[in-house]
DNA sequence: GATAAAAATTGGCTTTACCACCAGGCGAGA
DNA sequence: TCTCGCCTGGTGGTAAAGCCAATTTTTATC
């Protein structure tokens, strides 16, 4: 039963400037802060929407586009638009854009890593579940496996670095880490080369593993630390030699 | 069951699904990327670019109202559309929505804050350059000169450490600061008590951009750890009252 | 009872039209 | 001649009506 609950609040505003869109968005915001939208709840049809609020459907279309293109919604052709439920930021193109904007570099992305994870290793190493342990520990005998392809190690290898973010406990830290390696993944996904390291690569993935088993932060911290070190000179040498043979 | 497929979308631009708009993204993504525009130009104007991809107006404006919502561009009603110029991301709300959504509480807040503003710090020690000092140090002038104005303070609190993030010469960690700050301020403003001990706050604050400007990283990671489990401590002892007043 | 076809629901796109805001030019008045 | 004010063209913002495509639900058929 739809609940006609919207709080309908009569435009009063007169609304002179360009806040019609923005009102849509104001209203399913509060929606949520108020916690009668829930994660993966469905919202009312656009049509419904439109009638509901006294705003024509393009402008309530502009207004949950918006919230889709934040990342807050998400719209299923036929079905309905959904409160996204899956892990924050599911797409996480949030930053991608601004990356290509404002030119961000690699030493900057794995700088930024390193103050990112280095930290959520110590945290996960304190605080991970069986469940994240369970998970992590999947990523690296994905890695094991796609030793001889490069497409599937890097996506393992991501996926790695996000379960462990995730097991920090902390969801804006995953969130965070998730942006950054969401910008890692586009930019290298194309450029991956086939001359490296897997093999000790892999390893230092399962030492890491270890020490967040052992609930040992310190280990934790000094293995991520040096495992990020070791990516970052690793490409840096990669790109050496490219820009060399372009030349 | 298909395996989970990351930020992917579509490279292939095949897609008769719902892309029309998408298509509008990915070619104003594009330009960005090739450098075809640049932060401050112009966009043509939305009949035009419908004339020009062959798509219609409310599809055009639905790709761009994506980039706004995003940050990348900014729309000024009757004088055209621009790329974004300023800082990264100017509304930062771009957690906010999340924040909501999936209720990051202010343990969680600060935590991320010590991880990402220490190391932040440090580097600002390393690199800040003297427009950078004086920066920060302008906003410790106005804090003390807001001493009896929480909100005021509130405002200059925020903006020193967002000044530190960018003295960092890092675009990722102060855009992701300034994201968090974001949230933080969003939630705080209107909560604000008035029994705070601003006197010993904005000495340490003091303190802190000593630090930096004598290129002290160690002294400067300390200053800020220390800084933001007193703020966090505050923030406890004050929630505390507050919720034992309510009952 | 199971399976396939059809109808209803819903988001996506187009067309057309009008409104509100901004900028620069043009003319009336000083 | 200079300045002020208005006005016109261009731009983003909103609205209405209609059709298409994907999904879900219902219904009919075997």
């Amino acid at each position: 039963m739809p609940k006609a609950k919207f709080t309908q609040s009569e435009k009063t505003t007169t609304a002179q400037n360009g806040a019609t869109a923005e009102h849509v968005v104001e209203q399913i915001r509060s929606l949520i802060a108020n916690g009668e939208l829930r994660p993966g709840d469905r919202l009312p049809a656009e049509r419904e929407l439109a009638k509901q609020l006294g705003i024509s459907r393009p402008s309530i279309r502009a207004g949950l586009r918006m919230l889709v293109a934040r990342g807050v919604l998400r719209a299923r052709h036929g079905s309905g638009t959904y409160v996204a439920d899956g892990p924050p930021s599911l797409d996480s193109d949030q930053l991608s854009l601004l990356a290509e904007l404002h030119g961000f570099t690699f030493d900057q992305m794995y700088e930024a890593r390193q103050v990112l994870e280095v930290q959520a290793a110590g945290l996960a190493a304190e605080r991970a579940t069986p469940e994240h342990l369970a998970a992590i520990s999947e990523e690296v005998a994905e890695m094991y496996a796609a030793l001889e392809d490069p497409q599937q190690y890097l996506i393992h290898d991501i996926k790695f670095h996000r379960a462990i973010a995730t097991a920090s406990a902390n969801p804006i830290l995953a969130t965070l880490v998730e942006m950054v390696s969401a910008v890692m993944y586009d930019q290298r996904r194309d450029t991956i080369g086939r001359a490296h390291d897997f093999k000790e690569s892999v390893e230092m993935h399962q030492r890491l593993y270890r020490a967040i088993r052992s609930r040992k932060p310190d280990e934790a911290r000094a293995a991520m630390h040096e495992h990020l070190a070791l990516a970052h000179k690793a490409y840096r040498t990669e790109e050496g030699k490219l820009s060399k043979k372009k030349k």
